[in-house]
DNA sequence: CCGCTACTATGACGGCTGTCATAGAGGGTG
DNA sequence: CACCCTCTATGACAGCCGTCATAGTAGCGG
């Protein structure tokens, strides 16, 4: 990975991220990320005051923000967009890493939600904040491609459920069955102009 | 509850599970279930001489089928079954405890499959096991309601994997808003012959 | 009463965790 | 050189974890 270029810091965020992905918040240690970084074991407490949940906090910001820009870098690379090539590009990223490298890590975000250790009210906060930091591309690109403005952030809330839904199901099943059949299922929805109440 | 009645292995398994769900598996102590079942902390190498691990597995297990009874007993109390109202049935589940019971607690099958603590092999075969047995009365209820059978287990899938995904949603943001908007957006596909690709 | 089985009580063990205190490089700047 | 600020090194701390060893109780069949 290209990584060794940036500084200590940045890549004990990175390190955390991936690790948590792959264990969980409770069963990531400081030193593990620390080694994973190859950083200073020395600097963490000067980089993160705040210990350990200012570092998972800031994981699943950059989580958030990773997330977005992978659905901007999509459409720039979409001849032509469409709501339902989009929700496959998605699915695509993860059904492309479950098949080559196995189904060992799903997404920080959901991880960070659903094993807070205890506390960690601020987590949730991260986590709340980068599911919409995620959102906000997806319905804006909606908008784009024509679906109503009311519609569109609703849109990407179910294409993002279904999405982290599908992942959980195909890490427990070691098999990418069940992100297939969501892009099945929904993307001609995605693209016919089916109103909510009938 | 009404859980004293029953023996205090089985109450340890129910408290695993709702400690798992609200914590996480790593998070969650042995010597916690054992208080919350207010079960003998020596009976617990007794019942579970797989350690953690069998407890673990055996909650999962027992949440899966916890979720496929709920399933029946939602058609059964249903004057006129249609997917989208089995779907709206299975949504309100969680809204309702949300509203009442606030934001606490999530899926144990999500908490167990992402919260994998390293290795733990078994523990993914049993949320598999738990995810099908979920999948499997939503599947033949469909298919009762005249969906074509080679698309009820796949319908089945997506319904489930919106669910988790706005579960997660939810829990950061504190608010039913996902599992609402999931709820509204596909509702109307369930229950429309809509083909797969258009 | 004996013996057997099912279950419970208690305490200790090594290992790992996050946190912290203390000290020390390194490099600019006055 | 002296100073300060940024960053790093190291080791120790209390606390919790899952596991295990040992002992003990209750109840039943003989």
């Amino acid at each position: 990975m290209t990584v060794s270029r940036r500084g200590p810091r940045e890549r004990m965020v990175f390190s955390a991220a991936q690790l948590i992905r792959r264990d969980g918040v409770a069963a990531t240690g400081l030193r593990d990320v620390v080694e994973h970084a190859q950083a200073p074991r020395g600097s963490l407490r000067h980089y993160f005051p705040g210990g350990k949940e200012q570092l998972v906090n800031e994981a699943v910001e950059w989580a958030g923000r990773y997330a977005a820009k992978r659905v901007d870098r999509f459409l720039a690379e979409m001849p032509e967009p469409s709501p339902s090539r989009l929700f496959e590009a998605m699915v695509r990223q993860w059904t492309d890493e479950y098949r080559s490298a196995g189904f060992a890590a799903g997404c920080p975000v959901v991880a960070a939600t659903v094993d807070r250790a205890g506390s960690a009210e601020s987590t949730g906060q991260a986590a709340a904040a980068a599911f919409a930091a995620w959102n906000r591309p997806v319905a804006r690109a909606l908008t784009q491609m024509g679906v109503p403005a009311g519609r569109a952030a609703s849109l990407a809330t179910l294409m993002i459920s279904a999405l982290e839904g599908a992942i959980v199901i195909a890490r427990a099943e070691r098999d990418v069955r069940a992100l297939e059949t969501v892009l099945r299922e929904l993307g001609p929805l995605l693209d016919s102009g089916v109103a909510p109440r009938d």
